[in-house]
DNA sequence: CGACTAGTTGATCGCCGTCAAGTAGGGTGG
DNA sequence: CCACCCTACTTGACGGCGATCAACTAGTCG
């Protein structure tokens, strides 16, 4: 029941794919043709999961191309978006290390390609360059401060700080042109539909933003901007 | 302006903490000797501040004894506490990597001690025992579980839900006893004073918890355990 | 062209943050 | 040892934000 379909890359191909993923910036790319040589490539057409919560984690797997939207669902259905992947972002580097199953779900936002290693090799390679350790140590210390962002703008902020922060930080990570529908928003800013809906028609009329179906247009960044704050890591 | 009174402890002594210290767990106590020779203790007097936010992470530091509130202001001037640190706790080794500040306050809840080490001996020992960096991944990926945990907590829990959550982990971590106050509480679970005491009441009156000023104590623990739910890690 | 998805807007309502006023415990100093 | 004060606890009343429900419009894809 493997997800997906593979997709042949050439090894220069995959060897580019690692070298840009976080983590893996300073290691010598001859070295990392080791690793390449094992990794598949798999495409997943929008809205298809990769994987799912409480699925045993067995490959390293990082976004080689599309966006991948990495989330936790609620009892009550209502999904939480941890992280927005885009190339070179790592999807589950975290739970490969205790072995433990995915707590979060992997579901394309587009066409997305995804390049993976198995596990074991993963580690080994790991071990073998403690600077990839020591890279991944930074990224998950920038997701804990991230995390820990966002759980007091949860409690701290309206609704209408937390979409604005939402819509500065994809700005930061993808440009002008946000390719998303309010009801993603609203999983992002942990809100509803209708709430992003009411922002972003304000926003809209105040010429800030444009919006289209399940498309937003930044016109002016500055008003997004909060007074020197820098965006939150998604 | 030095904080905290150093404290003489033994060499056994710290080799102890450090060998305690989560991350630390599978290395040889003979090799913690070179570290531990380097590391020295202080002692936090209750409500002493350890390190403050924007601070430079110029060593790491581990808890040796009492209690240590790791937290994020917000500019309202509320407080969201992020970590109840305890024995074998470390308080900053995120930060320690990329040789950014703080993010995050700490400040001693108890008479504490703490025990450090320069910034540079850490990061050289951790490069010569990869599986330091193997276990501080590890719990990394806890910390952030828990964030991502919490944070969904806030916009999908009611308050009552967050303030059992946080006593199911409080008992976790600290046993029958908890002493908290309802102020403390509420930085925990994001909410106000008030509404941790009216919660609070109401289980005092269901026989679930014993209150008394600064303290509470679990008299049934099954009635704050959700269903098949594993505590927060805090 | 039709069906589905996304956007839009109004009305309602309840949770809980805030303010307020008072009680009680516990440590300190005279 | 007692009086005082500071802090924590307690309880009530109020009000606003935003979730929810509902009804409708408008793109877009097949």
């Amino acid at each position: 029941m493997s997800r997906g379909r593979l997709v042949q890359l050439p090894l220069a191909e995959r060897v580019r794919v690692l070298s840009r993923t976080v983590g893996f910036e300073k290691v010598d790319p001859a070295r990392l043709a080791a690793l390449a040589e094992l990794a598949e490539v798999r495409s997943y057409s929008s809205g298809e999961l990769i994987f799912d919560e409480g699925d045993p984690a067995k490959r390293f797997r990082t976004v080689a191309g599309g966006r991948v939207k990495v989330a936790k669902s609620a009892t009550s259905g209502r999904l939480f978006t941890a992280i927005v992947g885009a190339f070179g972002d790592t999807l589950n580097a975290v739970v490969l290390f205790d072995g433990s199953d995915h707590f979060l779900s992997a579901r394309a936002l587009d066409e997305a390609l995804v390049l993976s290693v198995p596990r074991r090799d993963f580690l080994d390679f790991v071990a073998a360059h403690p600077e990839v350790a020591a890279g991944i140590i930074t990224i998950l210390g920038r997701i804990v401060r991230s995390g820990y962002e966002r759980a007091m703008g949860m409690i701290e902020d309206r609704v209408e700080e937390r979409i604005v922060k939402v819509l500065h930080m994809l700005h930061n990570k993808f440009g002008e042109e946000l390719r998303f529908t309010a009801g993603e928003l609203a999983d992002l800013a942990g809100t509803t539909p209708e709430s992003v809906l009411r922002v972003t028609g304000r926003l809209r009329d105040e010429g800030v933003i444009e919006t289209g179906r399940g498309r937003i247009i930044i016109l002016d960044p500055a008003r997004i901007n909060g007074p020197g704050q820098e965006p939150l890591l998604i």
